[in-house]
DNA sequence: GCTTGACTTAGAGTTACTCTAATCATATAT
DNA sequence: ATATATGATTAGAGTAACTCTAAGTCAAGC
């Protein structure tokens, strides 16, 4: 059992977040003590470990609410539930080709910044010439 | 020489964004035709690209501005920006290995629905098996 | 018995868009 | 020449998802 700040630190959510996350009901697993204090078993982090990886993959929160909901509703929502989830994988591949861009674009940056610093080029601090290297890969 | 809406389509931002950054002076090299209509020299693509990579990977719009301006300030500012993207090179790294995390859990969770959905288990729709795979690894 | 600390709530504030409405200038159609 | 359509402009309202603050409760340690 785990209290808020627990959770906080174990999937690193600020604890304001989650107690966000439980009053809008994405954890409905989610359990009180006696002074009305939220407490989190096993399947109440496994909930938030599922919100957040949706959450972390670009799902707005009423669309995880709707899918929490669908799994409250047990077997007879599962075909939909899959294509959610299909389609939210779809995404994040995406956002894995997006993520590795801007990597390209700091190390060349990083580089650029070195060769300048170790005077192999120039600083004009010509803006133009700001990201040439990305410029010809992007055409 | 580009307007709002071609370069939206080309960097694939909202035309409200473009203007949001540019009202920001986020592209210190923007002009204006006789309208007062922006356009987008080669310059000002690539200011756009680079605020675009940086907002990407986390970056706040008020950080981003500060680099622009230091940017503007010419080459004293070399060793400051040079940490700034540096820095900015560890978050994505960071952001690569949780979509990475995102991608695993994503995949998962396909499998087991594709398993329920061949009866190779069962449906029980008890959130605590919600994500029993992911909790594995979580360990 | 008092302080400390971890929790509670309602609600205000913040960031970064996102959208709307009203306006204006050019370009084409009648 | 006038009407309409297109594509921009602005100020400012609206939204999502936090993020923070203030005021309060409760149990434990000194």
């Amino acid at each position: 059992m785990y209290s808020v700040k627990q959770i906080s630190k174990k999937l690193n959510l600020s604890e304001h977040t989650i107690r966000y996350y439980t009053d809008l009901g994405l954890v409905p697993s989610l359990i009180r003590d006696k002074n009305g204090h939220r407490l989190f078993d096993e399947q109440s982090v496994n909930w938030l470990i599922g919100i957040k990886n949706l959450r972390g993959s670009g799902m707005s929160i009423q669309a995880v609410k709707e899918y929490v909901d669908l799994c409250l509703q047990g077997e007879k929502t599962l075909e939909q539930r899959y294509r959610v989830i299909l389609q939210q994988k779809n995404i994040i591949e995406k956002q894995m080709t997006e993520v590795q861009a801007q990597y390209q674009y700091m190390t060349n940056k990083v580089k650029w910044y070195e060769d300048i610093m170790n005077h192999k080029i120039e600083d004009n601090s010509n803006p133009g010439n700001w990201n040439l290297e990305i410029k010809k890969e992007e055409k």
